[in-house]
DNA sequence: TTATTAATGATAACTATTTGCATTATAGTA
DNA sequence: TACTATAATGCAAATAGTTATCATTAATAA
């Protein structure tokens, strides 16, 4: 598992002391215009190298959405979905598998308006893992690994 | 409340078709590669007016992001989102307030795998609202329209 | 101090999506 | 049916966010 050496950069210090110091979800390019402050020649590519490299060290969150490209549904049913982290694809949960967990989410909206001050108008929830394919192709890499 | 006129075109027809005839949850250009061999002059971008057209009339779902950047977080505790509809903004939901929530998804996890042939790994729920500064603004707005 | 190589800055490339605009075609009306 | 207003289209160019390339710099360990 040999893995690479990590180097606390002048710039990946400055990164990550900007996005702690900040109370908000920054963007790539919010958070560039502060660390450009201290660091004036910074690149913007720099800062998304070390988004990257932070998230995967676990030291920071990367929020939202990990692929790009939106999807669409024509069931417009209530029901939710699960991705595949690997390659995607994203299948049906059904609601009713789901709804005591609905409920759950219902019984909070109150309070999670007093605390945070916003009007809920809904939420979103996708169960995320690996898919059987995906899972099959692993398996069988594994497999080759151990048994050449 | 003067609403523009809605036209059946065949392109739009078969658009929604397309999507309707797919299980799978279909990105626009791969529903763009199955209309072309339907209608194949159609174009890129009446695919992504179209699906924005019926998600907006209701007639499908559109899955995923709505906004393309992605945000981080420096605090990595356990805790979940709210984002507003209206400017993008996210705020902290503290685990705290919604540990039955999780708690009930996670009680759902075997069910879930058994379904859908998953291995559940995690999974994302965010809250959805408009924020203390987009209500103001709202509110202004209708005031003005009111007052007048 | 020196050698190794991780990381950087500048820029080009890329992907998904959106926009501008001249042209076409739908739906309502005569 | 023919006419008309304008919604919608096809094509191209533009945009946004992000990722890749590569010569150069600088952090670490010996
Ligand atoms: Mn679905
Ligand atoms: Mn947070
Ligand atoms: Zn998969
Ligand atoms: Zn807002």
């Amino acid at each position: 598992m040999l893995q690479k050496k990590w180097r606390m950069t002048n710039q990946r210090r400055v990164i990550l002391e900007e996005l702690r110091n900040s109370k908000e979800h920054l963007s790539a390019d919010e958070l560039y215009m502060r660390v450009k402050k201290k660091l004036p020649n910074v690149s913007i590519s720099t800062i998304y190298r070390n988004l990257e490299e932070l998230a995967e060290q676990g030291l920071i969150r990367k929020l939202g959405p990990q692929s790009i490209q939106k999807r669409f549904d024509a069931n417009i049913q209530p029901h939710f979905h699960i991705r595949c982290v690997k390659c995607g694809r994203i299948d049906d949960v059904p609601f009713s598998m789901v709804s005591e967990v609905s409920q759950a989410i219902r019984k909070t909206t109150a309070m999670v308006e007093k605390i945070t001050g916003y009007d809920v108008l809904g939420y979103h929830l996708e169960f995320l893992g690996i898919c059987p394919e995906c899972r099959k192709k692993e398996e069988k890499k594994e497999r080759e690994r151990n048994g050449r």
